[in-house]
DNA sequence: GTCTATAGAATGATAGAC
DNA sequence: GTCTATCATTCTATAGAC
């Protein structure tokens, strides 16, 4: 309804006009995912993500091309993004610890995580196939899986995780991930930090170290409270 | 591009026009259904779905007041439909019985439910609330949780399960089945099937009564077998 | 009940001035 | 680089003939 003037988006270092190209770019693309991740593809038009800009919707086809191309590079600035933000956080060196963080780093990271999460469902209802996004797609569930399936086969090799399949493992906890992602787009109750930390709970049980009948038992008490308490770390802020 | 003759939509009844009003109504959701779990909501126009209906775009304004309405009454349509089919399905009596049967069930009605799943949350992000809708998708998933925590809590009762909360592993199951259906969505190797085999056999693992260490161990053979195999189920024919 | 025809608004995209 | 102005298309929705 109301019409959004160039003045109300000015960033914080004074330019409207004639900033980078790169701040441009970026600026938009943040932007089109916030709104993307937000609405249907679709519903999305040009016209609202330049409004949400604070500039003239033909300066997007100037930067972009079509609308298909900023989606195609929301996507890759989503999964990047995500990629990105992941590496910077430090990552424990003993397999429980690795897990541990694997799911703090989904806690920590939720929004940015939603966001890719809707626009790479968008994108795979959209009809076309992008080889480069899907290369993206691929690559970040291999690392996902490497990061998981490695930590608890390092696990087992140290005898502070039961024997078992880490392949299989490592799938059910991605999947598990999948789902909380998913109930915190489509339930009302979709408590995401909530099946975090169900997940973490029953996660750890399944996995920890089970004297076997007439064995002794391992360090069992050390691993486990390290896996269920990581002080300072859970309830992390989100990401605004 | 081409124009889809009235002709080719012809029921098995030979009926073009003048069927009864429920006959048409239950098509044209049938169909529209169909569409919206296939592409965004915004995408999908009234003449898509007149067109694969092989009838006029008014007469869809006939029977249902706007594109809105008709999304509705598809959300509504495929949470009943999935409700209905499910009721058909006979359920175990026993409690890993109960528990088995729910998993089948989300195998063999994995089409209809990935529809719904679907338009739940295109309707999520559409913006609008529409209380009777909202009414259905917290009676369902009530259902499921009910159906997953009386299990358990019976085969605690009976000694089948090990102890522990109920409801936790109610809301671990459901998670992880919303899991399933959004990697199937999602990733490009999103095999439902599999997925669901996994969580089998984890979560059986995860449930299975243990023996305590300096116990005797119970009936742990049987309800294994009976929760990792359950011939005849497994692997079912997906709806058309 | 089912259709034709069309109104009225919005959309993706572009040409061209500055 | 950024904007104004605009085109061609498509959309939801309706009026009215049959």
């Amino acid at each position: 309804m109301r019409s959004v003037t160039q003045a109300e988006n000015r960033s914080g270092r004074g330019s409207r006009r004639r900033c980078t190209a790169a701040a441009r770019t970026e600026a938009i693309l943040t932007t089109s995912l916030d709104l993307f991740a937000r609405r249907d593809f679709t519903s999305v038009t040009v016209r609202d993500i330049a409004r949400a800009c604070g500039i003239n919707i033909a300066l997007i086809y100037y930067y972009f091309g079509s609308k298909e191309e900023l989606f195609r590079a929301s996507i890759e600035y989503a999964i990047r993004q995500a990629v990105d933000r992941y590496r910077e956080l430090g990552h424990g060196g003993d397999p429980i610890g690795a897990l541990n963080d694997w799911l703090d780093t989904n806690v920590q990271l939720f929004e940015p995580l939603r966001k890719m999460a809707k626009v790479i469902i968008d994108y795979s209802f959209s009809g076309s196939k992008v080889a480069s996004i899907d290369r993206l797609i691929r690559r970040l569930y291999r690392q996902e899986h490497a990061i998981l399936a490695d930590s608890i086969r390092r696990g087992v090799a140290e005898g502070l995780v039961r024997p078992g399949e880490p392949d299989e493992a490592a799938l059910f906890v991605s999947t598990h991930l999948d789902g909380a992602f998913f109930a915190s787009m489509s339930r009302p109750d979709g408590n995401f930090d909530g099946r975090m930390e169900n997940l973490r709970r029953i996660l750890w049980d399944y996995l920890a170290v089970r004297p076997a009948p007439g064995t002794r038992a391992a360090k069992r008490p050390i691993t486990r409270s390290r896996a269920i308490r990581h002080p300072g770390v859970h309830a992390p802020k989100r990401a605004t």
